[in-house]
DNA sequence: GGGGGCGTTGACGCATCCTTGACGCCGGGA
DNA sequence: TCCCGGCGTCAAGGATGCGTCAACGCCCCC
């Protein structure tokens, strides 16, 4: 199932880092993880992570400068984790565009709370947004996970239709061959690109006026697909 | 600032109730309070505030009850007061919906913060949108991966578009050489400053009204590459 | 047991992109 | 005046990615 669960954990403890991806990943998380800034940027900006658990602390960038850096571009949750009890950091931290802020030693289930919480916000507009999604002559209805073309019922086999949701869900917005790969096929198949191209093709037959020339599922060669409406 | 300052405070203590609204007040919110449960879920529905303050411990419904009546028909956010340090606590009013948590005895402003995070978010545009960053006839969209120039899209490789935008993250800001080659080829390509030229001139003939006269990707002899807007 | 739908591979032609080298321009210094 | 290094330009090759097609196995349902 798609969305969601991906988190970005951004920690230069190797012991804590780890406790924390194992734990995160048995409560069904997507773990990601980044031992300084640069590497989480550059992560955030790979596997566009739902949630971010970022630790002030970093060797390289100052905590509080990775988050501007990430909120010039997106909007993604930051949970920080610090080890600053008082003072004016938790203040600076959330005007600075932080979501929450964890002081330690924490609870790891209150942790787990937050960042469930701090992904429900996110994903609650979305939510908002009717199931259903209009694009030319096609409409998609995610909720009951039908696709209707000119008003009559495309049938779609369940990876078509997974790849389908993944891009639908992220309508408009370029989703990398990566993050598509891992979502519809899982993490081993992240560089079966084959996949990408048999499997577009397919819906693009299915759903196309004219394949060849689509005018929904785009291709941005070299970094994955586009849904436009 | 017209929206997004009405804060209702549910509290059946009236001396911190007091305080909080007098302290609120000072920073510009337009405060409503609430005694208890079924007071407060009036207020929430009379005066629709921007972001709820809710104690735990009321007098007649459990705060958990009010949130989830509350959370049947508002999005509000709501920032949970309580005495309770440690326990299930946390993470009931977490996963009942509240958006944020914070322990008495707490610092001013710090909860300030809070609730500034909190209206912050929630006021936040839908995903729709994204953060875009202008510059003369050019648009960037750093989050869907998109260039518009004159409003129509403009095609980059996914070298040039890695390029872009490691300048536009540094918008302002002299980028080293180094590090560019660094972020966008890798560690191994530090010196093959070649691929500076060639790119930056292919960037410029894509992206630069007068691609001889460049106005937005300057190169600073020497050093490096900015990004203007 | 048969058949059809589905997922997985591999091969091929084609377009695009990355890399590399060469050349000219310009400004500063010998 | 000449030399030289940094920069911008251009073009050609080789490599890569993409779309297409077809074949193969598998599984489930008939």
């Amino acid at each position: 199932m798609s969305g969601g669960n991906r988190v970005l954990v951004v920690d230069d403890e190797p012991g804590l880092a780890r406790a924390l991806a194992i734990t995160l990943r048995a409560s069904g998380w997507d773990v990601t993880t980044a031992a300084d800034g640069a590497g989480a940027l550059a992560a955030a900006a790979e596997h566009l992570p739902d949630v971010v658990l970022l630790d002030l602390g970093l060797p390289d960038i100052s905590g509080i400068d990775v988050l501007t850096a990430l909120r010039a571009w997106s909007r993604v949750p930051v949970v920080v984790l610090s080890a600053r009890q008082h003072g004016e950091d938790k203040v600076e931290a959330l005007d600075a565009g932080a979501d929450d802020y964890v002081t330690k030693p924490f609870a790891m289930n209150e942790l787990l709370a937050r960042l469930r919480a701090a992904v429900r916000r996110s994903a609650a507009p979305a939510d908002g947004e009717s199931a259903l999604v209009e694009a030319g002559t096609l409409s998609i209805d995610l909720a009951r996970r039908r696709v209707l073309r000119d008003g009559t019922e495309v049938r779609l086999t369940p990876t078509e239709w997974a790849m389908l949701e993944v891009l639908v869900r992220n309508r408009g917005r370029l989703v990398p061959r990566r993050q598509l790969l891992q979502e519809v096929w899982g993490p081993a198949y992240s560089d079966e690109t084959n996949y990408l191209r048999v499997y577009s093709a397919q819906l693009r037959r299915k759903l196309e006026d004219d394949p060849a020339a689509p005018r929904h599922i785009i291709t941005q060669p070299g970094m994955g697909y586009v849904f436009e409406v």
